[in-house]
Formats: structure tokens, sequence, C-alpha cells
DNA sequence: GTCTATACCATGATAGAC
DNA sequence: GTCTATCATGGTATAGAC
């Protein structure tokens, strides 16, 4: 089955947004990508704000496959939340680049005042109540929330910082000590 | 003395820059918010690239005054540290609104790959020069850098999970977990 | 569903009067 | 140093032919 043209303008969008920022991304760019005329572009879209509410809908979906795939990935809490952790080594060029897709956009749409801001805070959401459930999983259900809000806060800040600074040791030693801490604690529940 | 038209022009650019981001911000929004014409505009400025220079020598000039008032406002190291850390208590509602001034910056300028990203990050590096430095001062010569870098990612995630969730009480927490995070590195040194 | 052509506006930038 | 007037470009968006 043949990619439908609707479907190429928002992978091709996604990967503009997210390497050039949503607000500097023309349809001329996007149109350029997907290699149809502006024309065309426009029956598929009507507004700039329809194409990222679809990426938005995008990012959610994938976000949802993988979030499933390390579900299954790790056989124990702990494992799976050191999935999350290690999308920092895995993705650590285009987080060089151009920072965390979800951390990025979601700054980005709250200086323009954009209506699908808290849109696209739902993704950072969805990796919250994610983490969140294994957090409770290796027992920590009292501070579970907190703990996910914690990390997820953790990982964007190792990606802002990797970004200005572009340094890999960084990244590196962030991702062990974020995996240590995890060990804490999951050792600190076993104990009481 | 009365502030020169180039200085409000320079102090304008960088609110508006931060509140709405570098790019969507237009010449004519920086001269209304002078109230000057674009043709003054002009005469003090030729490309926007200019403004965006004269930004972030603003931004280093006040961050070194910040960073000297901390040096003499704080009479140990680890009270040093807590008024970086309580920026984010003191900034609160505009990290809750636009982010962190120098990350979103540098994020930004990353996209648009601009030649003054690396200018911007330097900013950064004021921050993370001055932290190392009360790190040694805190006895902790040998892993003064990392323990700066790691903080400074620590107070960058923590404005970029602020804005996404607006959440004063996550701000309050991570302040406070941070703060404990230090008095343990002054902690382990004084062991040894 | 895809194209060309085009209207319209905001923006970065310039020229020249005062 | 400040203004008005103006230009060129590029961006969003629409109309209509194929």
């Amino acid at each position: 089955m043949p990619i439908s043209t609707r479907d190429q303008i928002v992978e091709v969008a996604d990967d503009l947004f997210y390497s050039q920022g949503f607000d500097s991304t023309s349809f001329a760019d996007i149109a350029a990508g997907v290699k149809i005329s502006r024309g065309n572009f426009y029956y598929h879209f009507k507004t700039k704000d329809q194409i990222l509410d679809a990426v938005i809908d995008l990012r959610l979906a994938k976000t949802r496959t993988m979030l499933d795939q390390w579900q299954t990935a790790g056989t124990t809490p702990e494992e799976r939340i050191g999935c999350f952790i290690d999308i920092l080594i895995a993705n650590k060029s285009k987080i060089m680049a151009y920072g965390c897709p979800v951390g990025t956009l979601c700054s980005e749409l709250s200086k323009l005042d954009h209506a699908a801001k808290s849109d696209a805070s739902r993704i950072f959401s969805m990796f919250r109540d994610w983490l969140r459930e294994q957090f409770v999983a290796l027992g920590r259900a009292g501070d579970a929330d907190e703990l996910a809000l914690h990390l997820l806060g953790r990982s964007q800040g190792v990606a802002t910082m990797a970004t200005a600074f572009r340094d890999e040791e960084f990244v590196r030693n962030e991702v062990e000590d974020m995996k240590g801490w995890v060990a804490e604690r999951a050792a600190e529940c076993k104990k009481s």
C-alpha cells in the first residue's frame, strides 16, 4: 500500500518542525520536501494550525507505539525505565542538534501562545503516565508521579545542555547517573 | 542621564525575544515597544542579527552582574549555589510562561542554525564557570565541572517541565531536592 | 487529486526629507 | 537622530483549470 500524500505531508512536517521549528517552517518547505505543489498542499490542509494538529497526533501515536514496545522489551520496571533513559543515547546526534522534539515544541508553542500548546504537552503527559506506572510497579505507589516528573525533567535538562554544549560525555554520564538514581529508588523500596 | 534610544531598543528586544522568541519577533514589534518608527530603528541597527548580538551582550552583562551579587550575598559556597537555585522560584511565573531565557534561546538558535548560537551558549558557560568555582570552594575540585553541568542541567529540566505543566508545586519540590543534593555533595566532602 | 496562477499581507531593508 | 515613504521578498491562503 503506497503512503498517501496526506501522510507524507505530515511526516515531512514532523521532521521539519523538529529540525527547523514550527514557526520558521513554511508551506513551501513542506511542499518541497514532499515534492508536490503548494496548491496540492492546500487541498489536504487549509491552515498551518491544521498541520500542527496532525503532527501532534502523529507524535502521540508514535509515542504510544514506542511505550508499548518498551513495555514488552523490558522484563522489570527498572529495565523499562532504562529504555526511556536510553533514548538520550539513541537519539544523541539529533538531540545535540535540535534538542528534545517534545520539549522544544512545547517551549516554542508557549512563546507563540499557540492554541495547540496544551495538545503538545499531552505528549509529555503520555511519558509521565507511563513512567508513573513503572514506578508504581517498582513499589513506589506513594510517590510514583513525583518520581516520574523528576525523571522526565532530568531528561529534558540533559537534552537542553546537550544542545548548548554538544558534549557527548556529559550525556553518557547523566544517563548512567539517572540509571543509578532509579536503582536507588528501587533499593529504598525493598528495604522498607 | 536619560536612557539612549539604542539601549531602549536592546531592552525591548531582550524582553520580546524572551516572551515571543527571536524568529517571531519583528522589527515592527520592537519599534512599537520603544515607540519609535521603523526608519529610526534602522538608524541604530542595520540587521536583525545585529540586534540579536546586542541582546546576547546585554544578557551576558546582566548575568555577570547577577553572579557578582550572589558572590557577596552568600557567605558560603552552598549559600551562593542556593542563590542560583532560587532563581527558579523568583522567576517562576515567567518561566512557566516562557521557559528559561537562556535555554530557550539556545534551542531556538540551534534549530535556526543561527551564527549566534555559540554566542548564546556563552551565557550558559558563564553560569557553568561560576558554579564550578563554587563547587571548588566547596572542596570538590575533582568533579567541580561535572557537578556544575549537572546542576545547570537540572535547572533547565525544571524550567522546561514548568512551562509544559505549569505546576508550581513541582518547581518548589525540585528546588528543595536540588538544595538537598548540594548539601549531600558538601557532606560527602567533609567525610573524606 | 494535482496543478498553475494569483491575491494579499507582513516583514526585512532602503532613501531621503526634516 | 528621527521621521515618512517606498521597495522587494517571501509567506499564507484562494480560485479555478486539468
